[in-house]
DNA sequence: GAGAGATATCTCGATGTCAAGACAGTAGAC
DNA sequence: GTCTACTGTCTTGACATCGAGATATCTCTC
């Protein structure tokens, strides 16, 4: 173990000085997240540019991917996919749509609803992209044994859980 | 353990039947990362709502906190510590300024530089702000032991030292 | 089969952020 | 001392997001 000092590091050290009554210790932990969280984005926008994509096409257009053939999802599983409100989905579709990397379709079930699926290109971007990430994401990760990215995620799923599991 | 199965997993089990050609493991703690920072970024947003303060505010008035009297940095060192670029947190600044939150005044030493202040409302809203996000991050916290918190955060801390110290 | 409430999508205006560049001032090399 | 490169802050325009609300359709109950 050699623990090098990080920023939250600092951070905690200042709050400990400045407010030695409260107890900071939740800081260790989401703190890290928050910046984390912070510094992927960025890394992630600079994977993508190879391949032409923003993080929010990505992320919109790797939900269909995941749904399988025939890649079709509606607006409604998409923004509960990404986690943004109707409004924006409703944007980045449009704007997915004009780039041509997705086509939307009325829902043939329900007349109020929309199916969106992934063109040709569509499918070729984003998988070259996909690819592109989990090498920079393996690079990033590479600090940390097998075992403790395991353990990491574990730890990461308990946080979680709570979230995605409403009751 | 009872692990309790969660969004990433789903996203992760899908993509090895859409992609069983791809390591996909990087995607366990990363995407964990992300999405746990989005959640996160809302409970913020409620828990400052009860002090009328944004995100934003926040970020930057604790920075000023955390510096200790006279709550005093510079535009630059701001910017640092929060991740924004400086046309945002020009903008920032004058909105906290506007509301009284806090003052620019010139640096003495340095004819182009500016330094930032808290104002006395500065430092009490902050500080009430502050308080009450410990309490609900505990609490989003609680599903961990303690010792499980702690190497949550090492290990974290190891992801992000590349990021926060250069070389 | 009519009505009430829920659901799916879209529209619109406000807002915070970024990227690029402008400008003033500083600092190091010669 | 002067020149050049760098630094610190601010300005501007483009853009993605959000929240609230509008509209159309579905579903459940009676």
């Amino acid at each position: 173990m050699t623990p090098q000092d990080d920023e939250v590091d600092r951070l905690v050290a200042a709050w400990r000085i400045e407010r030695p009554d409260l107890d900071v210790e939740p800081l260790q932990v989401l703190s890290r997240v928050s910046r984390l969280a912070k510094h992927l984005d960025r890394a992630r926008r600079a994977a993508f540019a190879e391949h032409d994509l923003e993080p929010w096409e990505f992320d919109v257009l790797t939900a269909l991917r995941r749904a399988g053939k025939p890649y079709e999802l509606s607006p409604g599983a998409l923004l509960r996919a990404t986690l943004v409100t109707s409004g924006t989905m409703t944007n980045r579709i449009d704007r997915l749509a004009q780039a041509g990397l997705v086509r939307r379709r009325p829902d043939p079930e329900d007349r109020r609803g929309v199916l969106v699926s992934l063109t040709e290109t569509g499918v070729a971007q984003v998988d070259a992209a996909f690819a592109g990430l989990l090498r920079r994401e393996r690079d990033l990760l590479s600090g940390l044994q097998p075992a403790d990215q395991r353990s990491l995620a574990a730890l990461l799923r308990l946080l979680l859980a709570p979230f995605d599991s409403p009751q």
